[in-house]
DNA sequence: ATAGTAGTTGTTTTT
DNA sequence: CAACTACTAT
């Protein structure tokens, strides 16, 4: 069989083998939607004979392309891997700017304006202007404009008398960045777009335009998809409208139904197979996705067994929520018998800011972490001063940059000064640098002579950028930004500054430089083989390329990749040939997108947080939720500090639980505190997880340091408790012995090395605090008092106030509740759905697609409860029930040979429906090597249409022809609604 | 006029 | 905690 669909479902399969030109690829979290497009592509070349650079493909993030390149290089080898047009938006444009942007008359070598930049021209101007405007709102507004593709001309014709101050910030803010010759992360799509439009011939050898993550794209990069894909108008996209947290960044959702209204031969296909996740997990995160009433019923369905329920804990304060934290992390790593290492962990936060009790916690327990996301390296104080001397080196035109270098290290260049320079440099109507050059070769002069001092430190100034320069022209190849690091922090003396300017942690700020200089050898090193293959687009016959002084190529690519890089490839450090460390993954939940681990947790899920107070869309905060939980593979984490002191609000700071978690919820799908881990929970997390069982004497081994088997350092209610604790008040210091090395430790040493990942200093790994020592419990305690551990019930909550959900979850199902929903699909409106009178409205002959309308994984039911579940499902559906899952993967089966671990659940020892196939478009005949055309069972709603319903296989492969005529069939537009009603709200009420 | 310090502020999410 | 303001010492 074809390697390229190895290891892939029936659904994924027809995706990748699809015929249709024109293909989305809707999917639920974990349910391979990267996967699936890495194989089209992979597909594409091999079936279609397309060339890899004939081919882009788009991600929304840098890490999302390198994993993809990742893949890729795996599946087609990196020889074709590396000649793909494959990058996030962003970089993609960069490129075509950087060959063609002269035929658009955009200025050789121009920069990319941050956003610290952005916002630094902002400022000016405001203060120019006297306006009051606030400068992050100018700039969060500016590029809202600017990516719905509104000039400043053009708002001005619509804007409202308080809007017109805006408008004259904006029109000052553009020709800013026209004077430095930058363009922000907004213009790299619109000048692309323009580019295109013009010159389309640019992209002409494109066959094939792929788009991951399409439901975070915003319409200017809707337009460029379609622009890149004009010649032969092949796309595949991949999405989840479920995920879209972009919104803030002017991500559209209808961007999924413009597509299908573009091209009308649209083909969709639905994943819904979920390979992550244990049931109970799903479950819980479904609930709170489908509180969006707008949102149209989706299936999850768990490929795993139940699980142990997830949790939600209440903590007395951020800080024993941070411990507690390490308490789990240690307590579930030590009985889980090895399976779980630390890498297997991520907490994942709403903001970044919150990261900082997290650390200082892990710090001290001597638990090793990274941090993703939040600050960047490249935008510490220090790594941002040499990159500005090198950005004024590359191009002294960029007048913000050298603003911002001018007077580092001081020169006796102040205000005044300053004040001088832009003002003659203005009045002459020429960049500063050029200014400041004539004033010191004294072909100028400022209105108000110069100090003398000033006036020396801008000669300093000049000659160090000059010769730099002059560096930069001897250096041929791509090792100009390390040569020029050297040099510039050579001539600055900048460790002594360092010294001098921070003294308290000079050392790890020099670190930071050191790693900057690593950084720049490294991307050196990649250009080196890269760049002399296909890095470049493809040459388009009669269309010129731009070629650049190989030198000075390397470094404007340098500094914008630094411009677009989220946070820096560490390659995983290879000291002294020992193993990288493994370490836990601390993160923002939008840095988390598109990734999984073992063991979440979701920390300070309270209002305020989540939903963040400044968020303007509270689904956008839930989706966002259901992102964080549809990460975790065995165990799910949420917490809350019930008090919250900095935020001061509504008394004594208690917090509220986030609106996303009603006590409906949280009774039946939460436990209050940690889930007892014997036997049976391990098993269940090892076959999760496709790893294999750990032995009895591994799970015992690990006890022995542990202070308590189980979680109840703190009540249930997120108490203190008494018992547990000794002599001293705990709360802040578990163990005072090692504050001093706290102190040295902790994260305010911001050196990037140190808090990319602390050693473990205590060498058994584990701390036992002292002042948690009562609660301890040896192994042969836990042993005695485990003797059969049968059932995850074995152990009581602290409390009563949880009822002991595993039980209910493993032996008892929920029925279904057609109370709980909103949507109206409730369990017995699905009768309704079928007999469907009431379903035949038709709203559009939009291509669109369906599913069932309520599909929910349940735990193994028993026997009875199955009957009796038939009997509520109607006939034709109930052969399609979803069997009890459990029964299939139990054992730890899987090898190693089998890592993606897809083959077996794919294989037709499941539940089998495949997917019948009707009228279809002619497109779909040729294709699929499927061979399902005797389909052997039909569901009802699949004989119309052309549209396949969504069987436990969930392949529902649709092709609408727009003319075709609407045939009546039962209950399909309604199933639809969801989907419509959504776009259409989305379309009409584009609020804010 | 410049440098350095102290006090005050207000903190989403990313390219 | 860093960015901005206000102040003081050079």
């Amino acid at each position: 069989m074809d390697p390229i669909l190895d290891g892939l479902n029936h659904a994924q399969r027809e995706a990748v083998t699809s015929s249709g030109s024109i293909l989305q690829v809707l999917a639920p979290p974990g349910s391979g939607k990267t996967k699936t497009l890495t194989a089209r592509v992979a597909y594409l070349l091999s079936h279609h004979g397309y060339q890899p650079q004939d081919v882009i493909c788009c991600t929304f993030t840098i890490k999302a392309s390198r994993e993809m390149r990742e893949r890729l290089a795996k599946l087609i080898g990196e020889k074709l891997e590396s000649r793909l047009i494959l990058g996030t938006f962003h970089s993609i444009c960069r490129r075509y700017l950087v060959k063609y942007g002269y035929l658009i008359g955009l200025r050789k070598g121009f920069g990319i304006a941050d956003s610290d930049d952005t916002r630094a021209i902002i400022r000016r101007i405001i203060k120019r202007l006297k306006s009051s405007t606030e400068v992050r709102a100018a700039q969060g507004r500016i590029s809202q404009h600017k990516a719905h593709g509104l000039s400043p001309d053009a708002l001005a014709d619509r804007a409202k008398a308080e809007e017109m101050e805006l408008v004259d910030i904006y029109r000052d803010y553009e020709s800013a960045l026209a004077a430095s010759n930058l363009l922000d992360y907004d213009d790299l799509l619109l000048r692309c777009g323009d580019l295109l439009r013009e010159h389309p011939q640019c992209v002409s050898n494109v066959q094939a335009v792929l788009v991951d993550e399409f439901q975070d794209t915003n319409i200017i990069q809707y337009e460029l998809m379609n622009l890149f894909a004009s010649k032969h108008r092949r796309i595949t996209i991949v999405g989840d409208p479920d995920q879209s947290i972009y919104g803030f960044r002017s991500a559209e959702i209808q961007n999924l139904k413009r597509m299908q209204q573009r091209y009308s031969n649209t083909t969709v296909v639905l994943l819904e197979d979920n390979y992550r996740s244990a049931g109970s997990i799903l479950n819980a995160a479904q609930e709170v996705i489908e509180q969006d009433t707008a949102r149209p019923a989706k299936a999850l369905l768990a490929t795993h067994t139940f699980g142990t329920l997830p949790v939600l804990r209440r903590l007395p304060n951020p800080n024993a929520e941070a411990q507690w934290m390490v308490l789990e992390i240690k307590r579930c790593a030590a009985m889980t018998g090895s399976i779980l290492r630390m890498s297997d962990f991520a907490v994942l936060l709403r903001s970044a800011s919150l990261s900082t009790q997290i650390e200082t916690a892990f710090g001290r327990a001597g638990i090793p972490y990274k941090m993703v996301g939040g600050r960047k390296f490249f935008d510490r104080t220090e790594v941002k001063i040499i990159l500005n001397y090198m950005r004024v080196v590359s191009h002294t035109g960029h007048s913000d940059a050298l603003m911002n270098i001018v007077n580092v290290p001081p020169r006796r260049i102040g205000d005044e000064t300053i004040k001088q320079l832009t003002s003659g440099a203005e009045k002459a109507k020429i960049p500063l640098w050029d200014f400041i050059k004539d004033v010191i070769q004294g072909r100028r002069s400022t209105e108000k002579k110069l100090q003398k001092a000033a006036e020396q430190g801008l000669c300093v100034l000049v000659n160090l950028i000059e010769a730099s320069r002059q560096k930069l022209q001897e250096c041929e190849d791509a090792s100009a930004p390390r040569v020029l690091i050297e040099f510039i922090a050579e001539r600055l003396s900048f460790q002594e500054y360092l010294i001098r300017a921070y003294p308290l942690d000079e050392d790890s700020r020099w670190a930071n430089v050191k790693e900057l200089m690593h950084q720049a050898s490294e991307v050196a090193a990649f250009e080196e083989e890269e760049v002399d293959k296909e890095m470049d687009l493809p040459e388009i016959e009669g269309v010129e390329q731009q070629q650049a002084h190989s030198g000075e190529e390397a470094l404007t690519r340098f500094l914008a990749n630094v411009a677009l890089a989220t946070e820096i490839t560490t390659k995983e450090e290879t000291k002294e040939g020992d193993q990288p460390q493994e370490k836990v993954t601390l993160s923002t939940i939008h840095a988390a997108k598109g990734l999984e681990w073992p063991v979440v947790f979701v920390p300070a899920v309270y209002n305020g947080s989540i939903p963040h107070s400044r968020a303007e869309v509270v689904e956008e905060e839930r989706r966002l939720l259901y992102v964080a939980m549809t990460r975790a593979q065995a165990l799910l984490y949420l917490s809350i500090p019930i008090r919250q002191p900095r935020l001061g609000e509504g008394e004594d700071g208690a917090t509220t639980l986030s609106t996303f978690l009603p006590p409906k919820l949280t009774k039946s799908r939460f436990r209050a505190t940690g889930p007892s881990l014997h036997e049976k929970v391990v098993y269940a997390i090892a076959d999760i997880l496709r790893r294999p069982r750990p032995s009895l004497e591994d799970i015992y081994k690990g006890l022995e340091f542990l202070p308590s088997t189980l979680d109840d350092r703190w009540t249930a209610e997120g108490e203190e408790d008494r018992s547990k604790t000794d002599e001293t008040s705990t709360s802040g210091e578990p163990n005072p012995k090692r504050r001093r090395s706290d102190m040295n430790q902790g994260p305010k040493s911001t050196t990037y090395i140190s808090s990319t990942g602390y050693t473990m200093n205590n060498s058994t790994g584990f701390t036992i605090p002292t002042t948690i020592s009562s609660g301890f419990t040896s192994a042969r305690d836990y042993i005695a008092a485990n003797p059969e551990p049968t059932a995850d019930s074995a152990s009581k909550p602290p409390s009563g106030a949880t009822a002991d959900a595993d039980t209910a979850g493993a032996n008892k199902p929920k029925p279904f509740s057609s109370a709980s929903r909103k949507d109206g699909l409730t369990q017995a409106s699905i009768s309704n759905f079928f007999a469907g009178p009431g379903s035949q409205k038709r709203e559009s002959s939009l291509p669109s697609y369906t599913q069932p309308p309520f599909r929910r994984y349940e735990a193994p039911p028993s026997q009875n409860q199955r009957q009796g579940a038939r009997s509520v499902v109607p006939a034709p559906l109930s052969s399609h029930r979803v069997q009890p899952r459990s029964l299939v993967p139990t054992r730890p089966t899987l090898e190693p040979t089998n890592l993606n671990g897809y083959t077996w659940l794919a294989t037709p020892s499941r539940p089998t429906l495949k997917p019948a196939r009707m009228s279809m478009t002619q497109e779909q005949s040729g294709t699929s090597a499927s061979g399902t055309a005797g389909a052997d069972e039909m569901k009802p709603e699949s004989s119309t249409r052309g549209f396949q319903p969504v069987s436990t296989f969930h392949s529902t492969t649709m092709s609408m022809i727009q003319a075709q005529a609407p045939r009546r069939t039962l209950g399909i537009r309604r199933s639809m609604n969801g989907w419509q009603d959504r776009m259409k709200r989305e379309g009409g009420g584009h609020a804010s």
